[in-house]
DNA sequence: CGGATTTGACCCGCGC
DNA sequence: GCGCGGGTCAAATCCG
């Protein structure tokens, strides 16, 4: 919708990637050159709890700068969000058409975000920083939390396979009345002990973007890293989670990316704290873009800049 | 041979 | 009640 698209692409260019690129880079490097290769001699416990103390500091600043940013965004999002439902209210008649034709569960789950592009992520948590989940009902969701995730492709790749690092049976293939390409249907393969389902589709706008629809929620860790590499069955597309930098298309969101993160996090916090490593601040970002997956416009609006940011950062798409 | 995939049949909800 | 369309089942088939 247009008005989504506009809260993202503002929220998405003025906020923090720019800022994560301009000012955690840099500092640190001094702080860490300063404490490693320059590190002399003198008194190393001192000079490193200084470097540490002025991190923290620093970060904290930083946080409270974010903390701001944050704030700031939601107020904006908030008036856009009010007056996109006033735009709503007196246009009832087209969204109506558009979700009149979903199924019960669908619509249901979708609340409010009538469109029926891909181009929304149906979080079902309540925000703790929007009014949504005061505004909202939203006890239906409970019962199983869809998640949308793009996948960009290879062009050649007809294929319906994911890789996110979980395995899959697939059940069933369709084709629906709004996109030409066939809709795969799959179940984790731990099931029944596992509900999650999900649903694969081309996009109808881009045919190399994959559109899988997660429903509910994993009872079980990934299965293994390696799945997500090798591939847990004939895999051909690529996991890039990124589309941000190729088009208008606005949302993409790993969650078995930052479920994977989430594991990084507990490996991280029981090692040293390593302040300032590329993974640690692409962690930072990760963690910033999960914390907000709780609003799902946000999560839309930051994941695509985070995802965009760090692909252009690290064009290789490794970690 | 066993597990995964394919694919037509079937089920079910919804609109008319 | 009927037709349509999305979702699921399950027998057949494929593949390592």
């Amino acid at each position: 919708m247009d008005s989504f698209s506009l809260v993202d692409t503002s929220l998405d260019l003025n906020c923090k990637p720019l800022r994560l690129k301009d000012e955690l880079p840099a500092p640190p490097k001094k702080d860490l050159q300063s404490n490693f290769s320059g590190s002399g001699n003198k008194n190393p416990v001192n000079q490193e709890s200084g470097a540490l103390v002025e991190e923290l500091n620093r970060v904290s600043a930083e946080n409270k700068k974010l903390t701001e940013m944050l704030t700031v965004m939601c107020e904006n999002y908030n008036a856009l969000r009010n007056q996109l439902i006033d735009y709503m209210n007196k246009n009832p008649e087209k969204e109506l058409s558009n979700s009149s034709k979903k199924r019960k569960s669908e619509s249901s789950n979708n609340n409010g975000n009538t469109n029926n592009m891909a181009t929304t992520i149906g979080n079902s948590e309540s925000s703790s920083t929007d009014e949504e989940s005061c505004k909202k009902p939203r006890e239906e969701t409970i019962k199983a939390k869809i998640t949308r995730v793009h996948y960009r492709t290879e062009a050649s790749d007809t294929s319906l396979v994911v890789k996110d690092g979980y395995q899959w049976r697939k059940y069933g293939q369709k084709v629906t009345r709004d996109n030409p390409s066939p809709r795969a249907y799959f179940k984790c393969s731990f099931a029944p002990s596992c509900p999650v389902k999900k649903k694969v589709q081309r996009s109808v706008e881009d045919q190399s973007v994959l559109v899988a629809t997660y429903e509910g929620e994993h009872n079980h860790p990934v299965p293994s890293q390696m799945d997500a590499t090798s591939g847990s069955s004939r895999c051909v597309s690529l996991p890039s989670a990124a589309l941000g930098s190729t088009g208008p298309r606005i949302t993409t969101l790993d969650v078995t990316k930052s479920k994977s993160i989430s594991n990084e996090e507990k490996a991280a916090a029981g090692s040293k704290p390593r302040i300032d490593t590329p993974e640690v601040r692409q962690f930072l970002v990760e963690q910033m873009a999960s914390s907000l997956t709780k609003d799902p416009n946000f999560t839309t609006a930051l994941a695509a800049a985070i995802s965009g940011k760090i692909f252009q950062h690290n064009p290789n798409g490794k970690w």
